[in-house]
DNA sequence: ATATAATGTGAGTAATTGCTCGTATTTTAC
DNA sequence: GTAAAATACGAGCAATTACTCACATTATAT
């Protein structure tokens, strides 16, 4: 693999090049998710797309350009889903937010969750991005605590972020790629509200 | 990547050979937790470990059957260190043994951490080894919360089974992998008790 | 109409890498 | 001591693949 240059070489300016972008994109995911990581290739790509390798070295410098665009692209759509759940949320309760957040971290995982799975999994280098946006999740989860902080049970709020964030995190992906059954009828979400909300306010 | 013809071509007897073999899975384990999995190549593994491709060959018939005994070596490992937590349990509390669980997991896990992820995100095919191993730890989960099902406050024993053993796992993996120190003082422990306590037999 | 810019092409190159096989060395059996 | 079995060696083959470049085609501007 090469260094992660990533700014395209040169930006599609006619609808021609745009839609050679836009192939592109949509056959690196499909070979991503219906064939896997190690059977990504340009070559592939191109061929799928119906496009020569020239035109994709012409949009993406380099293979981890490539998978960069595509990861910033999936990223961009999962929060836009996800945001339409977080808005006016400022008077609201601990439990209604979290109530929120669930929503909202069920509807970005469901974007293309095979996908997630590969960009977030097996792309080289991708585990630190994972873990920047983690940190800056469990940022803002900390910060809406500390306002509440008076009716929560747990004393130390950085692992009850931690707790939280993860727990939320782990059972909906988990649940998204595993037992999308259990998530038909909003149980889960609901026993999961159950746990968490015991867990955070329930008296001691 | 080739087939995963799993047995060995031929079974080491002399004391040379199995040192050959051992220096052989030592430094393909170096090289996937110091390189990364991508940097992992039979010519390298040979190098490093001071044996020719050609011995490698010998008791390995391709790539994929060494990592696939590399990964059954370390899957041994953290059984071993898990069961030690796990013995005579037959009389214990429904929270004596979450306890225990809670000590097996974080004992299995703490075995390799950056070897384990790596082998069970990174190397094709092993998706479905580590979802038959989860399968296999709720089907024990769910035969023993069975027998105390007078004694919990969720209904639904499928879903009560998902919430505790993914969130079991994926908080001490997240621990171990990204926050260690969350773990220095058992606090993080008797937190995760807390919430699967109030969770499990809190009265609703 | 024509020059120029934008876009497209794909054979070919260089590097990597999984794996073989002919040969050399060491150990065991008797 | 010697034959056979076990083990070790590593040059090199074949396949894959990231990426280039010289050239062709299409669109835009004037």
């Amino acid at each position: 693999m090469t260094k992660p240059l990533q700014k395209p070489r040169k930006l599609p300016k006619q609808e021609r090049s745009q839609a050679t972008v836009s192939a592109i994109l949509i056959a690196t995911t499909r070979i991503l998710t219906e064939e896997g990581y190690d059977k990504f290739n340009t070559n592939r790509v191109a061929e799928l797309a119906g496009v020569s390798v020239g035109s994709l070295y012409q949009y993406f410098p380099n293979k981890a350009a490539l998978l960069y665009a595509l990861g910033e692209h999936h990223a961009n759509e999962m929060a836009e889903l996800a945001q339409h759940h977080l808005e006016d949320l400022g008077d609201r309760s601990i439990l209604e937010v979290l109530q929120q957040i669930i929503k909202a971290v069920l509807a970005a995982y469901a974007v293309n969750p095979k996908l997630y799975r590969i960009l977030h999994q097996q792309v080289p280098r991708s585990e630190e991005m994972q873990k920047l946006d983690d940190a800056r999740i469990e940022q803002m989860l900390h910060a809406f605590l500390a306002l509440h902080r008076d009716q929560l049970r747990p004393q130390n709020l950085d692992i009850t972020v931690f707790i939280i964030s993860r727990t939320i995190k782990a059972l909906l992906y988990d649940a998204i790629a595993d037992r999308p059954n259990l998530l038909k009828n909003g149980e889960l979400e609901q026993e999961l509200m159950r746990m968490l909300s015991s867990y955070l306010i329930a008296p001691q």
